[in-house]
DNA sequence: GCCAGCATGTAGTAAAATTACAGCAATATT
DNA sequence: AATATTGCTGTAATTTTACTACATGCTGGC
């Protein structure tokens, strides 16, 4: 639809010009908005935005509306492309989400080739799980702590470099730390996976495969690449982890079977109105 | 949004229930259908049928045609299944992941209708900004706090409902409060936002449409309705939520223009190696 | 300078969506 | 069992909205 307007952009009076303009820059108000807001939108009065929609080859105004979310909601692909200072915000919003759903679908595709089982197979046993992060990773680690502990295995986070460390270096055999970050570049956590390592614990790293801490790692998932460099770009790929942790977590339940459902149960219970009255 | 109407089926008086079968019925006929129409269709009167889109979360009759071609112009792939425990760790991993991608589909589809820059405009002009939410929620607004402070607003984030009346209480005219809320049935959530508004303060809600919240709320970002009731089910909509406070937060990036975007940069550089040195 | 042809707006009209109200049925209350 | 209350449903009025017919003004050709 948007392409079939700008096809028939050259053949327009000026002021159906302007209409169409106004709707190729604003799509997302153009829908469902009033033929009257158009017209005084466009500086022009209402007749013209209708001849408009005639001479675009559509019947009314009415079926522009429709046409113009049928345009919104599919598009051809989630290809990502750079938000630039000129988009307009609707827009940008559209490519932000669609970075994301590309981040999940790359995701997906990749996950076949993650060691799931043996993450399980170790949180399964495990005497309790660290997750840790810094910055923007540390809210991922929290938010997988706060998912995991519902297991009944006792979790914790740690959002600074001495609790790593101090972690790693009181872990024991069966204690799991989970190390996440994107570029595996903090010297620190290289050095706390080693040192865990070192007491036995398990270290699940889920971070840059060419890093230092993806070497020390006992279990890794190797983290997507961040292949932007436009500081507009959204965090996408930390949408990829948490989904991935996601789909652990319910592995995970599954691995451990009734008790841990009985929990996940009773655990959401707890959230119901009237629960312990 | 048919899957908003299953949803509704049960709460729904019998003549409202026969529009809701025949618009799942004939969802292509029903789009850009006349109102008159769609009632005699079902054999009910006009005003029966507005009651019906009133219930399912919509403006009036107009939305409908808008949200039905949304929903049909979208790809059908991802649908969610549910995980149960004869799944083996392989196949649960991909089903999690299948429904945080038809999540944020869901999502995208839905953003026309989002009020981004309702919300833009407001946070743009804020005095500080705060996120609150309870439990997971809780995460969700931490980390939108974490992204949205780099942009040069205060931010702060509330995990607490006292904490979050508190600020109700001493909120300003430019303050901006947005809420997290799945369910939106927390009584502390709605009055909190009564509170607020009664300030003068603006109260963004992300939250279940038919809620108490969701009609205090300034400006409403209609939440997923959360179909499952399984309790392996990960909680996809959360990512959907992320996802969503990440486009904003582009959005509001580029409304603040350069300043906001050099921001960004100067976040961004300090965490690069030999920064400050 | 006058006319032909087209672009644009004004004002009116038909139709469609929405609201207000009232009747009625089902359920709850005493 | 009678009454009150609540909520569903349709009728009719009201408002809004899309569209049409017509008038005005402008541009270029002669």
């Amino acid at each position: 639809m948007l392409a079939e307007i700008n096809l028939a952009l050259p053949n327009l009076s000026p002021s159906e010009r302007r209409v169409a303009d106004w709707i190729l820059a604003h799509p997302k108000e153009a829908v469902g908005a009033k033929l009257a807001h158009v017209a005084s939108e466009c500086g022009t009065s209402e007749p013209t935005v209708i001849r408009f929609c005639r001479r675009v080859g559509l019947s009314g105004f009415r079926e522009l509306g429709i046409r113009l979310t049928e345009a919104l909601s599919r598009p051809a692909s989630y290809v990502h492309r750079d938000v630039g200072p000129d988009d307009s915000s609707s827009d940008a919003v559209i490519k932000v989400m669609d970075a994301s759903i590309q981040s999940l679908l790359d995701m997906r595709a990749r996950l076949s080739a993650m060691p799931v089982d043996e993450a399980v197979r170790r949180m399964s046993k495990a005497r309790q799980i660290a997750f840790a992060g810094l910055g923007a990773s540390g809210h991922v680690a929290s938010d997988a702590c706060h998912k995991f502990f519902r297991l009944g295995i006792p979790c914790s986070t740690l959002t600074d470099t001495p609790m790593i460390l101090q972690f790693a270096a009181i872990a024991e055999a069966n204690d799991v730390l989970v190390l996440l970050s994107h570029t595996g570049r903090w010297p620190e956590f290289a050095k706390a996976a080693r040192i865990a390592t070192g007491r036995g614990a398990s270290v699940i790293a889920i971070t840059n495969v060419a890093s230092d801490l993806a070497a020390e790692a006992t279990v890794l998932f190797p983290a997507q690449v961040i292949e932007d460099t436009s500081v507009f770009t959204p965090m996408s790929s930390r949408l990829a982890q948490l989904a991935l942790l996601d789909a652990i977590h319910v592995a995970l339940a599954l691995a451990r079977g009734a008790a841990a459902s009985d929990r996940l149960r009773l655990s959401k219970n707890a959230l119901q109105p009237g629960f312990g009255s």
